[in-house]
DNA sequence: ATGCCGTCCTTTGGACGA
């Protein structure tokens, strides 16, 4: 078999693997990652389709929790070697929001960032306590003389420009101004935003909310992000969003967001 | 301005999501 000259990272937000299965195996099957981190699985860890991925030719490990949360990542012919579930100094977190491996020669932190709302309160407390438990990890990641990907949906609106109707959204946690500076900060570490490195001014989007047919008049935010550290930066190719995902009847309201990196 | 819809189970309403 020929060397493949790319690899495609993606990750998905799938609110619920029970219901959202077929269209997580259909979209496998059309796009072909290699390397997936998903979210929101909503399911205990006995109940994650782990024969039906299989037999659609994905690795898998995830960590799950009854209701909520719930993180997995996924390798096309290949098994994720974990090296790390749960951030550090967060003995006492019960969520299931990270989880870290090795797939096809990257190490790839799939996140699930608390939400925030709302806010103020201890919901949005807890989010910036996870980001700056993040942004101590991370930092000793970004430096790692491997590449590194942080995927995952992040619950961050970057800017303005991230988001359809800035001002529907003003109080919202997702762009507060505490937020944006942590994700700011985690930026300067020297993590690259892949989306928007790639699509420049360019608006895209990758969650729209089941309401007022906003995804079919794309009408959304910009939260699942991947970013990269300086050794894996270099090799970004493409990036983009599987949007015809969200499209579909009995959709997740996010849509799997990618890039493509030079193998090496 | 708004969870208007969708998912889960703590199930037939409440909690949560963003």
């Amino acid at each position: 078999m020929a060397r493949k000259k790319r690899l495609k990272l993606a990750t998905y937000n799938v609110n619920g693997i029970g219901t959202r299965l077929p269209h997580l195996l259909e979209w496998l099957a059309r796009e072909r990652p290699d390397v997936v981190a998903l979210q929101e699985l909503k399911a205990i860890d006995e109940a994650f389709p782990v024969a039906a991925l299989e037999e659609a030719g994905y690795g898998a490990i995830w960590q799950g929790q009854r209701s909520w949360n719930g993180i997995a990542l996924l390798g096309r012919d290949s098994v994720p070697v974990e090296s790390r579930r749960g951030l550090p100094g967060g003995d006492s977190d019960e969520q299931s929001r990270y989880i870290e491996a090795a797939v096809h020669g990257i190490l790839v932190a799939g996140i699930y960032l608390p939400n925030g709302n709302p806010q103020p309160g201890p919901k949005f407390d807890y989010k910036l306590e996870w980001m700056a438990r993040l942004a101590r990890h991370a930092r000793t990641l970004v430096e790692q003389p491997h590449p590194v990907v942080i995927a995952g949906d992040f619950n961050v609106i970057p800017t303005d420009e991230d988001v359809y109707d800035p001002k529907a959204w003003r109080k919202d946690a997702l762009m507060q101004p505490q937020v944006r500076e942590a994700f700011g900060r985690l930026l300067a570490q020297g993590w690259t935003d892949s989306l928007r490195q790639v699509h420049g001014d360019q608006r895209i989007y990758t969650f729209w909310d089941y309401f007022r047919q906003h995804a079919e008049r794309d009408r959304g935010l910009r939260i699942d992000h991947l970013l990269l550290n300086p050794v894996l930066a270099p090799r970004l190719q493409a990036a983009g969003v599987d949007r015809w995902v969200r499209l579909q009847d009995k959709a997740s309201d996010h849509a799997p967001t990618w890039i493509e990196v030079a193998a090496d």
